[in-house]
DNA sequence: CTAGGGTTAG
């Protein structure tokens, strides 16, 4: 159990014993029934309350020491009323009304009526004061009525205060109290924000007799996409469709991310064409990731289709989609178009960073062109992007994969002399570019290394490790070696 | 506050 505990449970125990507050009913449900407006009555010291409560409120903002003036000034009013009290509400600030309200708590032998404990509270939540409200509850262990519980309920939740507003959830509806739709959808939500999907579906269980409205749909499949089931919110998008219920954008945008990550292009395409024809524009980053996707299930004559096409419906690709698209287009050994991109990019005033320069070196270097890929590398370090691991694993794998492992390894002797740590992939590379010449010892002496740093070898670089050590005339063996 | 996105091994 969570927080706030001693409090729910004295809530459930008296709950039941209540009875209905009549007072109250006639001023939060029905105020313009009520005969005898409160504005406009008297107080004892003359005035009405309202003017009373816009003179306290002025003390109060005013003067450091409001207590003694209010005494001193009023001595006969009494600032218990909770007519007065209710007035006052009206006229200040939450937390000055608050403020009051302890001071009448621990002035007078003041014990608080409901009336003004539920509209100090409702006022609390007005506010957006939760963890005020919070506080308040714990100090005054009163029970609110169930109307501003379930507001309780929809602010906990909006702040990301789940566990609280599952709880007090829960406490109202064992109490008989069936919450409304809007508070059902707003611990939903609360739940999706804060990734507490367990809890959702749990929730969602004991919500299943109530009708799929809109929100509750936009929960369902927002859900369903976070716990990697797409399809299945894509159904529930479909379902929804039928009846009219859009979820808006970013709810198409989360499926059509769901369906980027598993490669499933249909589906993406499907989704990306459903939104716009209900005039939801997808945004430069719902363009990107579909992009991404497309390039990294090598399906890069469509991504480059979408990518131009960007272009004439006045989208803008900034940097990271020119990265993106020329990332592709190198992927694929297209390294004209990639350098089309490059100096396009350049002519509309991006500049291309660290990322875009590695991103050009290795596919240079995958070709073998490794004197354009070093023109890249020296022009990047002159604009000034210093060497990462990153840019130097480009390098090293450039090497490795076409037989020139001794270069990569010069190139990696220099990483300790400009200070950039190598790691797992530097080591994997270089002694896998070893193995593939069949320079064991080499290999051996980079393995000891990685080894030293506590680095793992990876599963392939382990498999051409010990495939050259039971080369007949290999001078090592894995025996003596202890590998693993 | 009004999101998020791109690079390196095999």
């Amino acid at each position: 159990m969570s927080r706030g505990q001693s409090y729910l449970i004295s809530l459930f125990r008296n709950r039941t014993r209540q009875s209905p507050n009549t007072q109250l009913r006639s001023l939060t449900l029905e105020p313009r029934d009520s005969e005898s407006n409160p504005n406009e009555q008297k107080c004892a010291g003359g005035g009405t309350y309202t003017e009373m409560a816009k003179t306290v409120s002025t003390i109060m903002r005013e003067r450091q020491r409001w207590q003694q003036t209010l005494v001193s000034d009023f001595p006969s009013f009494n600032f218990a009323d909770p007519l007065f009290f209710r007035e006052l509400l009206k006229s200040q600030n939450v937390l000055f009304s608050l403020w009051f309200f302890r001071w009448l708590c621990s002035n007078y032998d003041y014990t608080p009526d409901p009336v003004s404990l539920n509209l100090l509270f409702a006022a609390l939540l007005d506010a957006k004061a939760v963890k005020a409200a919070k506080r308040f509850l714990d100090t005054t262990g009163f029970n609110p009525e169930p109307t501003f519980l379930e507001q309780y309920v929809k602010c906990l939740s909006e702040d990301g205060l789940v566990e609280e507003a599952v709880d007090v959830y829960n406490v109202l509806k064992k109490t008989g109290i069936s919450p409304s739709v809007v508070t059902c959808n707003a611990v939903l939500l609360g739940c999706l924000k804060a990734r507490k999907l367990d809890i959702f579906w749990e929730l969602h269980k004991g919500m299943m007799e109530s009708e799929v409205d809109l929100e509750r749909n936009r929960c369902l499949i927002q859900a369903l996409c976070d716990g990697g089931e797409v399809s299945e919110g894509y159904e529930l998008l479909k379902q929804g469709l039928k009846q009219g219920l859009d979820p808006g954008h970013d709810v198409y945008a989360k499926l059509i991310s769901g369906f980027c990550k598993i490669g499933n292009y249909a589906c993406m395409s499907e989704i990306l064409h459903t939104m716009i024809a209900w005039n939801h524009l997808p945004n430069i980053y719902t363009y990107h990731e579909v992009i991404n996707g497309l390039c990294k299930n090598k399906k890069q004559v469509e991504a480059f289709c979408i990518f131009n096409s960007l272009k004439d419906k006045g989208y803008a690709p900034d940097r990271v989609v020119y990265t993106t698209m020329i990332h592709g287009l190198c992927e694929k050994g297209w390294l004209g178009s990639a350098r089309k991109l490059w100096f396009e990019m350049i002519k509309k005033g991006m500049q291309p960073n660290e990322v875009t320069y590695n991103v050009m070196i290795h596919g240079h270097l995958k070709r073998g062109e490794f004197v354009l890929a070093g023109e890249f590398y020296s022009e990047m370090l002159r604009k000034g992007y210093g060497e990462t691991t990153v840019s130097c694993n480009t390098v090293i794998t450039g090497f490795c994969s076409h037989g020139k492992s001794d270069e990569a390894f010069e190139f990696f002797k220099k990483m300790s002399e400009t200070g950039v740590a190598p790691d797992a992939i530097t080591y994997n590379a270089l002694i896998l570019g070893f193995c593939k010449e069949n320079k064991v010892e080499k290999g051996m002496k980079v393995y000891k290394e990685l080894k030293a740093l506590g680095l793992e070898l990876s599963g392939v670089t382990y498999a051409a490790l010990m495939r050259n050590l039971k080369m007949p005339d290999s001078v090592v063996t894995s025996s003596n070696l202890q590998i693993v």
